[in-house]
RNA sequence: GGCCCGGUGGUCAAGCGGUUAAGACUCCGCCCUUUCACGGCGGCAACACGGGUUCGAGUCCCGUCCGGGUCACCA
């Protein structure tokens, strides 16, 4: 079984160097934790910060639990969030194939370098012997350990089926150097003989993941905290080649409380349901970005950052080493902010389907409803309910003519009615300017506070308590003759 | 259970041996006002606990407790 030397000599030679490479190494199961689109995002923006290169790649190596078009949802999702890649399956690069399931020969092919160098060996057990439970384990009870290579090449020769695994020092400490955790050290014997090729010939994530990243010249390792544990085991692989060792950037998870990560399982939302629920993907970015990196200096205060804004204050000295737990409430703050910081075209251009949604009639202008929305909506799914009354006029109880504060009875709504339907029905022409004089003008020819009037003509046009913008401002979109149609059915039923 | 990593208000968090311990969300008041919002102002609320080290400790060390991760031929 002579290596073919030559191969690892040109894979060597592919590497690109000098920059900074990250790259994002999703495993395509069908959607976007939030946990992983924080992931990307602090990868691409590690690449960004330093004007390096970002990549992604697609890690397919369980045959088991690959899903349906999961490749398309991380494209979509990726792109949507415009976190572009400049290498990847379907962009190319220097360094393709960028799907593992189209790299397996090489895996192999470096298993087998690294038998020959001594850091690992053929294990022909049954997956129950080696399936150890918890507690010590004794890796000298793997015959397999001693055996020869010639002895173990004559077994795969005579098509045994097996399993290559790491081989780990029996003694001695592993230290490595995380960008957040700092070094962390371990005694060898805690280490396991891990599988590196499974028996199917496919490698495992752990040996897969460091071939590649060698391969593709990585020089930050983002990650979740969950490989923090394995990080000595991929150290003594990269000494084992006589590789350079990457930095490590092990990112502490985002929860749903305090003892439980984000899982679809819990019902915790995915960005596609976040999208679903109304928040956009600038704001859910901006919060999540916040939810495990916070800025320093200067810039300490500051919440609300653009994409851009992030790429260049990015440091990891920000990262936090604990889990942080995912605020709804706090990312509908964002989402708010975001929304009121539109321009009022952006913003009724993204609300005008919600708005059409309960608003049909095509008299009623998207824009001018919009205009009254921006300041109160948090999220766009909750503006059809805030809006419908426009459409229809909802029943209500006479009762809500009645406030204390705008001195307001049914008694008075009626006198206020029966005047402003007359003084209304005068405008010639239907604008805000000259609703407002009309109806201020009566209030101060009944000697009443502005209140008083505005508050039962509201109440008549809008049949409900609270709305989105006062009473000029719904006459003025509802237009004069459903403005009257409205205030004499309210007049009618006092 | 072994090993590793954490622990500042309910939540996200600044803090790097000397601060009245920032800021944001939430909640509560007040102002603005044509309801509700927006905006402005103010308030409630924290260094897990115990020992050291030091003139001085949220900040350094040790222990305890609590939490997370990991111990797969899954990633």
């Amino acid at each position: 079984m002579a290596l073919d030397m030559k191969y690892f000599e040109e894979m060597e030679a592919k590497i690109p160097k000098g920059k900074v490479r990250t790259r994002f190494a999703p495993s395509p199961t069908g959607y976007m934790h939030v946990g992983n689109l924080r992931t990307a995002l602090y990868t691409w923006l590690i690449a960004r910060n330093a004007g390096g290169t970002f990549i992604l790649r697609i890690e397919d190596t369980d045959q088991g639990r690959l899903v349906e078009g999961a490749t398309d949802v991380i494209y979509k999702t990726l792109a949507e969030c415009k976190l572009d890649h400049d290498e990847g399956p379907d962009v190319g690069g220097p360094v393709a194939p960028y799907i593992q399931s189209e790299r397996r020969d090489t895996y192999g092919k470096y298993a087998r370098l690294l038998i020959e160098k001594g850091h690992a060996y053929y294990c022909f057990c049954e997956k129950a012997d080696s399936a150890e439970d918890s507690g010590d384990f004794d890796r000298a009870e793997d015959p397999c350990r001693s055996l020869s290579l010639a002895e173990a090449q004559a077994r795969v020769d005579a098509g045994e089926p097996y399993v290559i695994r790491q081989r780990i020092p029996e003694v001695g400490t592993t230290t490595f150097r995380d960008a957040i955790f700092g070094d962390i050290t371990v005694e060898n014997k805690t280490l396991d003989d891990q599988v590196l090729i499974k028996r199917d010939g496919m490698p495992t994530y752990n040996f897969a993941n460091v071939i590649d990243d060698h391969l593709m010249g990585i020089t930050h390792v983002v990650r979740g905290s969950e490989y923090l544990s394995s990080a000595p085991k991929y150290n003594l692989l990269y000494e084992g080649f006589g590789w350079d060792i990457p930095t490590y950037v092990h990112c502490s998870p985002v929860m749903r409380d305090a003892q439980n990560k984000m899982s679809k399982r819990h019902g915790d939302p995915s960005y596609e349901d976040l999208k679903d629920q109304g928040f956009l993907t600038e704001a859910i970015l901006n919060y999540v970005a916040l939810l495990g990196w916070s800025p320093r200096g200067d810039i300490a205060e500051q919440e609300v950052f653009s994409l851009d804004e992030l790429a260049r204050a990015f440091d990891l000295a920000g990262m936090s080493k604990s889990p942080a737990i995912f605020d709804i409430e706090k990312l509908t703050h964002f989402n708010a902010l975001y929304l009121r910081a539109m321009s009022p075209e952006d913003f009724a251009k993204v609300a005008e389907p919600y708005i059409r949604q309960a608003v049909k009639d095509e008299h009623l202008s998207v824009s001018e409803i919009a205009a009254l929305l921006q300041a109160r909506c948090e999220k766009l799914t909750e503006i059809p309910e805030k809006v419908a009354f426009f459409q229809e006029l909802p029943d209500y109880d006479m009762e809500l003519f009645t406030n204390k504060k705008s001195k307001c009875t049914p008694e008075v709504a009626k006198e206020m009615l029966s005047a402003a339907i007359v003084t209304l029905g005068a405008i010639h022409t239907w604008n805000e300017w000259n609703i407002k004089e009309v109806l201020t003008g009566l209030a101060e020819g009944m000697q009443v506070k502005n209140a008083t009037v505005m508050w039962p003509v509201r109440i008549a046009a809008a049949g409900q308590a609270v709305t989105p913008g006062g009473a000029v401002e719904i006459c003025q979109i509802l237009g004069k003759e459903e403005t009257l149609r409205r205030l004499k059915l309210g007049l009618d039923k006092l």
